[in-house]
DNA sequence: GCTGGCACTCGCCCGGGGTGAGTGCCAGGG
DNA sequence: CCCTGGCACTCACCCCGGGCGAGTGCCAGC
C-alpha cells in the first residue's frame, strides 16, 4: 500500500495539472504544497507512484501527469464531493424556478450544468418505463383517425396518430378513453402492457379491431419511448479542452451526435450515487480521452433519468461531482412540484 | 465592368480555393483551366480583381483567396445551383420517408443535411403563426387544474399546464372544448387572438375566471411559441473547418448555441427563394467567417419555416444550395403527406 | 492587349546551438 | 531506514540564419 505521504503526493499532483494542464514536477510541487519534504524526497515517491501506475510523464525530462488509473484513485480516496456555496444554491433554484413546462426545464438544466461545470452537458428527458400515467387521451381527428394522447406524472407528453381500419363513434371513444384510464391512469409505465391486455375483447365486435390498434400503438409508443430522448449543450466548452484539440475534439463531437452513444453512457452510470467513468473506462472508443461524471435525478425518491456531465479527464472532479448533484437534487424537487 | 475573362479567372479562384484551402497563384490556375492565356495574363487580372476587392493576398508573396466580397459576385453572377444526382434524390426521400412522427422528421432532415453538405444543419419546427389549428383539446387532471393540447396540421403538439382559479365541471368544460374548437378548428394560429376574444362572455359567471384563464393561456401559448424551436446537428463538421480553427471554432459554437441567434439568422433570410449570407453578411459577429444558405420549406405553396447550413465561407456554394433546395423540398413532401 | 523574361519578396522548412526544467542516482546525516 | 542536498544528464523548447521556391510586379517586345 501506498504511504499516506505518497497519496498526499498523488493528490497535489492531480489538484495542479488540472489547474495548470502542465505536467508538474517535483520542485514546483513542494513549493505549492507544503509537504513538509524536500523535492528530492517527492522523486523518490514520484518514481513510486509512476512505478504503480498512478502517473507518467510524457517524455523523459518531462514533469509527471496523472494517469487514468491515477485519476481514479484520486476520486476514489482522495477526493470528496465539493459542496455548492448558498449563494451557489441558490442561483441553480432561481434559475430551474423559472421554467414553463417539461423541455424549458430539461433546457435550463442543460445550460445550468454546462455553465456551472463549464463542460458538456447531457441531460436524460424522464424516462417514460420509470414513471407513471397521468393520463391516457384519445382524439378523433377524422372519422377513422385518432390521436393518442400519453401524459405521465413528470409532465411529459408523446402523442402519436393512429389510422383505424374502421369509423369509431364518438360513443365508443368515450368508452375507451374511460376504461383505459381507469385501467392505467396511475400505475407505472411498465405494467401498462399486461394491464391492456385483455381490453379488446369487452368491446363490441365492429370496435375490436380499432381497440386492438389503438392499443398496440400505445404499446409500441412504449417500446419506442424506452430509448429516451435527450438534450446536450455546452459544447463550446469543448474548446477549452487542451492546446492539441483538432484531433481531440472531432471524436467528441461525434460521439456527441450519436445519441445512442450518450444513452448508452448514462445508462452505465449506477442507478443510485454518482457515477465517474475515467478516460478508458468509457466504452466509446472516441470518449477515451474524457470523463463522465453523472447522476440519476427523479421526482421521488427514485431515479426516473439521468444526468451527467462529459469532459476532459484533466478536470476538477470535486467541483464537478458538487455541481451535477446539486443540479440533479433541485431538477428533482423541480419535477416533484409540477 | 469586369471582363468576361476576368470573371472566368475569380470563377476559377473560388473553385481552386475552396478545393484546396491553400491560396492560389496564377501558374497553377493556367495549368488547372484551360483559360487560353499565359500566367503573366492572368496575373494582370488578379491585380485588377484585387483592385476590386474581389480576392486579397494573406502576404505579399502568395497566391490569392476571394474576399467575401467575391464569394458575393461569385454566387451571384457566376455559379448555379448544382442540382442533386438522381441516386442522391432517390437517397433523400428514402432517408425521410422512414420518419414516423414530426421530431423524427425534423431529426432525420438535420443528419441528412449535415451529412450531404458535411457542414453544420439547422432545421427549424413548422412555424406555429403560419399553421393552421388542427384540434385543441383540454384534459382535467385534477378538480382545478387542466391540460392544454394544442395540434397543429403540420402534426406539432403543444400542451400547457392550467392552474384554475375555481374548480371547473366536466360539463363545463366539454362545452368550453367544443366551442373552442369550433371557432378555431382549421384557422390559422395567427388569428386566433380575435377569434376567441369574447368567447368568455357568453359562459356562467363562475366559469368565467376560468374560461379567461383558458383563453390567456392559449394566447399565450401562441406567443411564446411563435419563438421557433430548432434542431441542429453535424456539429462535428465543424473540426473541418480549417487549420487555425481553435479560435474559428469558438465563437460559432457559442452562435449554434443560442437558438435566438440562430433564429434570427434564418428570419433574416428572404421567405421564398435560397439566401446565402457571406461571412460578414452575417449580422452575428462570431459567424462573421462562416456563410450561411438558408431557405424555406413548407408543405403547401407557402414556406412553415426554413432551414439552412452554416460553414465556412470557403463553401461550395453551388453543391451547397443544391442540397439545401433539394431537402427543403422533399421535407415540403413529407409534411404535407401526413 | 497578350506574352515571356526577370528581379524581387517573403513565408516556410530545416538544422544547430543554447537554455532550463526536471530527472535519477548517490553519498551523507538524522 | 528514510530523508536530504548535490550533481550530472537528458531532452523538449526556443531562437536564429540560410536556402528554397512559389508567386508577384514590372517591362519590353510582339
Amino acid at each position: 500500500m501506498l504511504s499516506e505521504r505518497r497519496l498526499e503526493v498523488l493528490r497535489a499532483i492531480v489538484h495542479d495539472y488540472v489547474g495548470t494542464e502542465e505536467p508538474v514536477g517535483s520542485k514546483a510541487l513542494t513549493e505549492r504544497h507544503h509537504l513538509g519534504v524536500s523535492p528530492a524526497t517527492v522523486r523518490n515517491d514520484m518514481a513510486a507512484l509512476e512505478e504503480e501506475g498512478f502517473i507518467a510523464q510524457p517524455h523523459t525530462s518531462a514533469g509527471r501527469i496523472p494517469t487514468d488509473k491515477g485519476y481514479r484513485l484520486f476520486v476514489d480516496k482522495l477526493a470528496g464531493v465539493k459542496p455548492m456555496t448558498a449563494p451557489e444554491r441558490r442561483a441553480i433554484q432561481n434559475f430551474l424556478d423559472g421554467a414553463v413546462d417539461l423541455d424549458d426545464v430539461v433546457g435550463r438544466t442543460v445550460r445550468l450544468l454546462a455553465q456551472l461545470t463549464r463542460q458538456v452537458a447531457v441531460v436524460q428527458y424522464p424516462s417514460l418505463t420509470r414513471s407513471t400515467v397521468r393520463h391516457v387521451e384519445l382524439l378523433s381527428l377524422a372519422p377513422a383517425r385518432l390521436m393518442l394522447v400519453l401524459i405521465t406524472d413528470t409532465g411529459r407528453v408523446e402523442q402519436r396518430m393512429i389510422d383505424c381500419p374502421a369509423p369509431f363513434g364518438e360513443m365508443s371513444l368515450a368508452d375507451l378513453r374511460a376504461r383505459l384510464n381507469s385501467r392505467v391512469a396511475g400505475r407505472r409505465f411498465s405494467d401498462v402492457p399486461q394491464l391492456v391486455q385483455d381490453l379488446a375483447e369487452s368491446f363490441d365486435k365492429d370496435d375490436r379491431g380499432t381497440v386492438a390498434t389503438v392499443l398496440s400503438t400505445l404499446l409500441e409508443t412504449l417500446v419506442e419511448e424506452t430509448e429516451e430522448r435527450l438534450m446536450i449543450g455546452g459544447t463550446a466548452n469543448l474548446t477549452r479542452f487542451g492546446h492539441d484539440f483538432p484531433l481531440m475534439i472531432r471524436p467528441v463531437l461525434e460521439a456527441l451526435e450519436e445519441q445512442v452513444v450518450l444513452l448508452k453512457l448514462l445508462g452505465e452510470a449506477t442507478d443510485s450515487g454518482m457515477t465517474v467513468k475515467i478516460g478508458h473506462e468509457n466504452a466509446h472508443e472516441g470518449l477515451s480521452s474524457t470523463s463522465v461524471v453523472s447522476v440519476g435525478y427523479g421526482s421521488g425518491s427514485e431515479a426516473v433519468a439521468k444526468l451527467g456531465v462529459v469532459g476532459p479527464t484533466r478536470m476538477d472532479y470535486p467541483g464537478t461531482m458538487g455541481a451535477v448533484r446539486a443540479v440533479a437534487r433541485y431538477v428533482g424537487q423541480i419535477l416533484a412540484e409540477s
